[in-house]
DNA sequence: TGACAATGACTGACCGGTCAGTCATGTAAA
DNA sequence: TTTACATGACTGACCGGTCAGTCATTGTCA
């Protein structure tokens, strides 16, 4: 091969070991002092680091040298906070679901129109999924999940499961009040679902080729759900 | 982590060296002497035993070592025809999505409705894709895809580009005849691939959990663009 | 046809680089 | 000082890639 996979060691170290042990615990907000801060602190640059590197090379091709270096920390540090590299990458792939799990739980859906509700979701997901790293995390899961089990496990249990639910009582409710014509949708949850998805995917591997205009094709998928919108 | 990932040298080793060297040609088709040939056969043992190592493992995580045991060969062999794992596994895919570039030419969509049309697609898809290990490959790439940009780029010119403009040539034939009221659909094929996708990536990641008719859904999906069916 | 030589597909022990995980040593907070 | 945290040099298993050697097959000549 020729110019293929971003080489080792570049994207931004983040904090290349700034500030140093012995500063000061300065104004208010920033540096932070008192053993348990600071290794919190620690704790969430590793995190940080590692799911950028999980992302941009998969679980095994990730070297934790890697990983370290750019949190600014030494590899042994890594051991401190994790047991392996495997726990590590599991309790780092919930954690950053953890987020997306809480908006599964929020908005129990009524009040305007079963469309305005799904448009609510769609939205939420462009902004908070798609254009995010959140995007890749979903990417991630589909590469490694077979090689993990207990990651697709969790992911099927806590958002797959959930999401799905949501969607179809969304779609029961549109099915009842007439906004819905298709009735057997609410069979398949999936298909609302599947332009989203897509979009993620895309995103990753061929925007760089044809960038896709996900509102667009939402609000287009949409339509065909239900129907025209009568005001553009 | 537990019980993940499958171990080394599992699944049929094809031929653990079967039929050894000074073996007769046997009756006709099987065994086939002739140098070349025999080549040839280890060559396609190879590909075999490394598609199905990368589908399970991932590229990097892949050992060549299993991909020699599998295939009934010595690893020195490997390199006989491939001039290392990275080409090995763009080759491979390569070859891999021929019989699939193939589909994509054949039937220049006329005669019947563009239903009838879209549902052989769909069909030819559920057989050839979702239920193979064809389907495991664009998982494969999803997975691979960001850090083989050669891959991606391929399977974008070679599958998706013409995938997407076949099926938005159906689109705007449908509109055209009135059998698609969403005019708009056009401008976005994916939505109509979207849960084919889908399937394929529910299949190797939940179907365990939850087994998913890829047929029933599809059949719905193609209700909600076409209308629903008059006659069952 | 039989004997011998040339070929090259195939082998697998080996090498060198890589990287997950360890631990003796250092440092600063309590 | 004591204690808890942090470091990074180090270890050893692992794996991609090599290559000298083997031997069935093919070609050649008598």
């Amino acid at each position: 091969m020729s110019g293929s996979s971003p080489k080792p060691g570049e994207g931004v170290p983040s904090k290349p070991a700034s500030r140093r042990r012995g500063a000061v615990p300065a104004a208010s907000s920033e540096p932070l002092s008192g053993r348990a801060a600071r290794a919190a602190e620690r704790r969430q640059a590793i995190i940080e680091a590692a799911l950028e590197e999980f992302i941009a090379r998969g679980f095994t091709a990730t070297r934790l040298d890697d990983v370290a270096k750019r949190a600014g920390v030494a590899k042994g540090t890594i051991y401190l906070h994790f047991k392996d590299k495997e726990s590590m990458f599991e309790e780092l792939i919930r954690t950053a679901l953890v987020p997306l799990i809480g908006r599964l739980h929020t908005p129990p859906p009524i009040g305007g129109s079963v469309r305005d509700a799904v448009e609510g979701f769609a939205r939420t997901f462009i902004q908070e999924v798609a254009s995010t790293r959140r995007g890749d995390i979903v990417r991630l899961i589909v590469a490694e999940g077979p090689r993990f089990p207990a990651i697709a496990d969790f992911y099927y249990r806590e958002v797959v499961s959930r999401g799905l639910a949501a969607m179809r009582a969304l779609i029961e409710l549109g099915v009842a009040r007439g906004e819905i014509a298709q009735k057997e949708l609410a069979r398949f949850p999936q298909i609302l679902v599947a332009p989203a998805l897509i979009a993620v995917i895309w995103q990753s591997l061929f925007s760089r080729h044809a960038p896709l205009d996900a509102t667009e094709m939402l609000r287009v998928h949409l339509d065909l759900i239900f129907g025209e919108r009568r005001t553009s």
